[in-house]
DNA sequence: CTGTTGATCTGCT
DNA sequence: GCAGATCAACAGT
């Protein structure tokens, strides 16, 4: 499967997201090799985005939002939590980034059930926090080089039509609402 | 330095 | 539907 070139994260944020469905998430831990189809996305931009960490500027933790494309950008909240983001953006933006919010488990669901300890296959991937539990996805992984053929990295996967993607307001924020930056794929 | 809030999930009610 | 887990950023003292 083709890795996805540092050029597909070149360009509006917004139309990364949504073309990061369908693409494939995957993992390597020593001889473990785990992936999932990406099925839900969300775009956080910069400064006309006031829900986005880069929002107000550079800190310690957002800092790789401001650099190189196609660069992972993981994140610790709520006490217990790791969320992971694909650094992306044109040239008109300094800084921006796309959640990953669900997957669709495809190979290594035996390790997944093993880190989530479930083995509802429904819920091992479905929410942002859940598929870097199931992936073992922690700031080790903060700055990684997601076109490079290493650890994790994200491949080409199935064609997904247009018809089939639905936008909504994103998850969780209070700010901006009004954005339907939210992207997932249709049943 | 202290308090509050948050791009969450789980388990219990 | 809600509490609890409990860290990092930020605003305020």
């Amino acid at each position: 499967m083709t890795i996805l070139p540092r050029s597909f994260y070149a360009r509006d944020t917004v139309d990364v997201a949504r073309d990061l469905l369908g693409k494939l998430l995957v993992r390597r831990i020593g001889q473990h090799l785990i992936s999932g189809t990406i099925v839900e996305t969300e775009a956080y931009r910069y400064r006309d985005d006031q829900a986005s960490h880069s929002f107000a500027g550079l800190t310690d933790r957002n800092k790789v939002m401001f650099g190189q494309v196609g660069i992972a950008y993981v994140y610790f909240t709520y006490g217990m939590h790791y969320c992971m983001n694909v650094v992306a953006k044109d040239t008109n933006f300094e800084a921006g980034a796309v959640l990953l919010r669900a997957l669709e488990p495809k190979q290594g669901i035996d390790f997944m059930i093993r880190q989530r300890k479930t083995d509802q296959i429904s819920n091992l991937v479905n929410g942002p926090a859940k598929l870097t539990q199931a992936m073992q996805i922690t700031k080790k992984q903060y700055g990684d080089d997601l076109t490079k053929r290493s650890s994790l990295f994200i491949t080409e996967g199935i064609k997904v039509q247009y018809s089939d993607i639905i936008a909504r307001s994103r998850i969780g924020i209070k700010k901006a609402t009004d954005k339907l930056w939210n992207f997932s794929i249709k049943n």
